[in-house]
DNA sequence: CAATTTTCTGGGAGCGTTCCCAGAATAATG
DNA sequence: CATTATTCTGGGAACGCTCCCAGAAAATTG
């Protein structure tokens, strides 16, 4: 018998098994009211000819794909920056979606193709159960429009708008930068300044917020003169702390490591010594900030399991074991280096 | 009219524009023998209530999914050491597939998972209309499997086994690291070491290969004991440093940037200074090369365009232009920074 | 052991497309 | 204006599954 390329189907399944599609069906699905004896001979039949079942097919009457989508909008270029986050996150997507057998369809934006055309060919292609946003921006329409067409859907920020109807796992930015600006009080630091995210970044404002209610709570005046925007990146790092040196400061605190690195960078190029002259603390915990000289003391952050949580969410909201969005904010600690001093 | 949430089909649409739904299938794939009119009218209907076709019924009929899977099995830690590399490529894919409507499936080796669970996972998930294999172990069953299965795939290393029946698109990995030491010898270095990187690789070992080429052109003696094995991560390029240190070596030509940067983690340990105690040229031309100290001198390679150069050549491959396996050397070139002296 | 319940099995319908074919309408021909 | 060629249109069949229903077989009852 000439076996031609295989693309077996149930029915094939069912003639050699010597019964019906349909209990070749209840096979594969682990149904019951199948006798032991016909399950055992369809299994085997499946196992020797090697037989899966079409998903496509499987997909257009299940009316569910057991794909998720993940979404990582605007060019990359921004996030590559720091290209150990979004990896690191992928990472942790994929060890739910593998452990439950989901796939993952990626959608990085490109630069050069406009955001309208992006947003209709992710949401119009209903390939998806579901979606994760990665990185959205303040006001960007994907949260308004998502929850419009009722696609379950998390984020892996904490946003802003529409906060208590979107699911999400985030961080306890706000926390995590007092803590770190509090260390630097604590170590009797005078002129902290901060160097922010972009702030079209629900992140980059979170933290700028724990920086300012640190200084609050310590009694002290917000300077804003002391606030350089950045927006992560290691050039903005640099460029911040040039100015800040302008203004006079002897600790910051940048809300990326990226941006910490640069300021180093800049500190260094000025002669000043970290952390005797300018203390330094960051956020991320990047491999790198162990080996950067010196060692940066930083917030450390969970990415992957950032990543794997909100695809467990994801996939309950999926599966309908829960209706209402989730909210989920896992926890970070401060790690202390010697780049902010008082160590000694 | 109370709009329930609307999966429309095409049936819908011709009803609401007088005509049948082969007429409306025509419209939307552009067919010709659809009068000026009812195309129109069916178009207006088509944009008035935002329809789009199921994508799944679609598949189901022509047998087609638009769908590339993207494989990177093992785990990612080895990779991830360098995290540049994969998003960029990915960028790089994303960019092909964006660009003729295809989607991107992704799939990460689980480092707990066996790996036979994973081929299956992917192999039999019928989903995907051809697969690119990202940093394949040599003598990986990916390959001898792809091929068997005659799905339609590319790697992006030149592989050295079945290489005239796979597309790929690699690099002069051999000419490129023969550039480097060639430029080392220029530069007058006797004792130039290697650190390779990890030798289940296939770009590893065409590095090595290129290395002993340029020493044995320059009709030297290629000395096993000043070639240290690395597997392309920072700690390895450290741990080999010291080992050719031991050694005595005046030059060292990395695999990696990341090695590169292990070893001159080691060599500024050592209170050696760079290039003047040992030059050292990397591979990779990482964006952090040139913010090293020295600045680093590398090879530079054209990751992005090497992930959208191979999903063209795959795209083409399933949508049967071309059928004959397609090989692609992509060019590097030295990018000549501190690092390797000589320069003043 | 007849009557009822339970387990098991097969076939039809349907998911929403595309493809193919036949027939209707229109245009081009002698 | 009859005939042929061409353009246009609609409906059946198929893709390969799951779901539902009805009927057969087996197991459980009084």
């Amino acid at each position: 018998m000439p076996k031609k390329n295989q693309p077996l189907n149930l029915e094939d399944i069912a003639e050699r098994a010597g019964v019906s599609r349909s209990t070749v069906s209840r096979v594969i699905n682990n149904e019951p009211y199948v006798s032991q004896k016909t399950r055992m001979k369809v299994e085997q039949v499946i196992e020797e000819v090697g037989f899966t079942p079409n998903p496509v097919a499987r997909m257009l009457v299940t009316q569910k794909t057991r794909i998720i989508g993940v979404v990582i909008p605007h060019t990359l270029d921004d996030v590559f920056d720091d290209p150990f986050y979004f990896p690191t996150l992928l990472q942790g997507v994929a060890e739910t979606t593998n452990a439950n057998d989901y796939g993952m369809l990626l959608w990085l934006g490109q630069s050069d193709e406009d955001e309208a055309r992006f947003h209709r060919r992710v949401l119009q292609n209903r390939l998806m159960d579901g979606l994760i946003l990665v990185s959205i921006r303040v006001n960007d329409p994907w949260i308004e429009q998502l929850l419009e067409s009722d696609i379950p859907f998390t984020m892996v920020e904490r946003p802003r708008q529409f906060e208590e109807h979107v699911s999400y796992v985030g961080l306890d930015n706000v926390q995590a930068a007092q803590m770190a600006v509090k260390h630097l009080i604590g170590l009797g630091y005078q002129r902290i300044g901060t160097i922010t995210g972009a702030l079209d970044n629900y992140d980059a404002l979170d933290r700028l917020d724990g920086y300012k209610i640190a200084l609050e709570n310590a009694g002290r005046d917000v300077d804003e003169t002391l606030i350089a925007d950045g927006d992560f990146r290691y050039q903005s790092g640099y460029d911040a702390m040039q100015y800040l040196l302008s203004q006079g400061v002897d600790a910051v605190f940048a809300a990326s490591d990226r941006m910490a690195m640069g300021a180093l960078q800049a500190l260094q190029e000025a002669d000043l010594r970290v952390p005797d002259d300018v203390a330094l603390v960051g956020f991320d915990d990047l491999p790198g900030a162990l080996r950067s000289k010196p060692p940066l003391t930083t917030i450390h952050q969970p990415i992957r399991q950032k990543g794997a949580r909100a695809a467990e969410i994801l996939l309950n909201l999926i599966e309908g074991e829960i209706t209402a969005p989730q909210q989920v904010i896992l926890p970070t600690k401060l790690v202390v280096r010697q780049s902010c001093g008082g160590a000694d």
